[in-house]
DNA sequence: TTGACAGCATACTCGGTAGTATGTTTGCAT
DNA sequence: ATGCAAACATACTACCGAGTATGCTGTCAA
């Protein structure tokens, strides 16, 4: 069963679409992606492969969809909220406030896009898998490039440590990721579990950078 | 006759054996680990199936091998380092110092034993498989334990910030791991590049801490 | 009422892969 | 030299899962 999905202003996305793709990034999560079957995600929504079928025309497709989707919830929250005329770090804590909340309420989409980082599964064999991986890899690029300009101004005016920009982005970015890693909402955790750790995380990645 | 204390030594594995495992790792790395077949492996070996399952019996324990060596490869560079007498922060610099380089050095089995963090493939039908499958998860544990106590240590007598010790393990983990994710040698690269390379990440990982 | 289409279910095909069974060579002790 | 494992190669089988072809049912417009 499946929680209530945000519907994106971007794509009109039918109801029965949502929810296969919400079926198939927690199923893709707990499988892995390449191990995970039709039949499984199918299985996890009470119907079959005809309904999957008929909103998606290949696996890879559906995969790349969860993927873009993902991409799509954190680059929706964050990007709106960064304001060139307030102060690198400022602008930093705040994108970073955003950032984790949202991938840990959208937690099993980043659990299946992250393993295609790891994973280069590029058996990609359709033109149109190939143009929606590359639509997503875009897409974090251009999420990449908001973060690798704050971390530049920010070594500009003194904020951060002068040092190789592409790493310091790169640990930033999996810094601000980790939970994606590790956490599993869990019954007797804290009410303000998630406040703090996102707190803890925040100040940990603005020391990082000192 | 060393052969009966053999049972504790670590392994007298043989050059065929270790040959394997060093195509596996590579070709899990490109593949992932499920896409891969055993024939991919093989055929990059030059050689062919029967080869591999003459030494192991299974994919899933071949997997699991690859896994544990490289657990093997950090642990046994990393954990002879740790000083009790000296400092949390000076022990720290010196375990990032080691892990960091080694890590590099054995990047394949790195990439490949992430992939199992985040697709957690228990498909381990067998009894051996789990019994490797765990033993990779101990010794996860005891290497996690060595920086526990470090942390818990620093935190302590105030080198450290004092925050959540799980949240700072896991973070910092994946901070000294961070390379795994990105980096692949290149021609062009400075020669002292993985020198700056573990020095910068060192750096931001003690920061973090404060 | 009908017919036409969206939205699925059912029942297949078919290629790829893990695993096996068995042959063949190489090293090596006696 | 000769026997005999170990260390492979070759040639299969069995099965699983992606994709397809087709059938069924509701809805809605004309």
């Amino acid at each position: 069963m499946s929680g209530q999905s945000a519907q994106l202003a971007k794509k009109p996305m039918s109801k029965s679409k949502g929810e296969i793709l919400d079926a198939a990034a927690e199923v893709f999560m707990r499988l892995g992606a390449d191990a995970a079957s039709i039949d499984d995600v199918a299985r996890h929504l009470g119907s079959t492969k005809g309904r999957i079928y008929h909103h998606f025309p290949s696996k890879g497709v559906l995969l790349a969809e969860v993927c873009l989707r993902a991409s799509d919830f954190v680059h929706d929250v964050v990007g709106p909220a960064v304001d060139p005329a307030t102060s690198p770090e400022i602008n930093l804590r705040r994108m970073i406030a955003l950032h984790i909340p949202e991938i840990l309420r959208t937690l099993p989409y980043h659990k299946v896009i992250i393993q295609s980082y790891v994973g280069i599964n590029q058996k990609s064999t359709t033109a149109l898998e190939r143009e929606l991986f590359e639509r997503i890899r875009v897409e974090r690029r251009q999420y990449e490039d908001i973060f690798r300009g704050i971390l530049s101004a920010g070594m500009k005016d003194g904020s951060f440590r002068q040092q190789n920009l592409s790493v310091t982005l790169q640990s930033l970015l999996l810094l601000i990721n980790a939970p994606v890693f590790w956490y599993s909402p869990r019954a007797d955790e804290p009410a303000d579990f998630l406040t703090k750790l996102t707190e803890q995380l925040s100040d940990m990645a603005v020391a990082a950078l000192r």
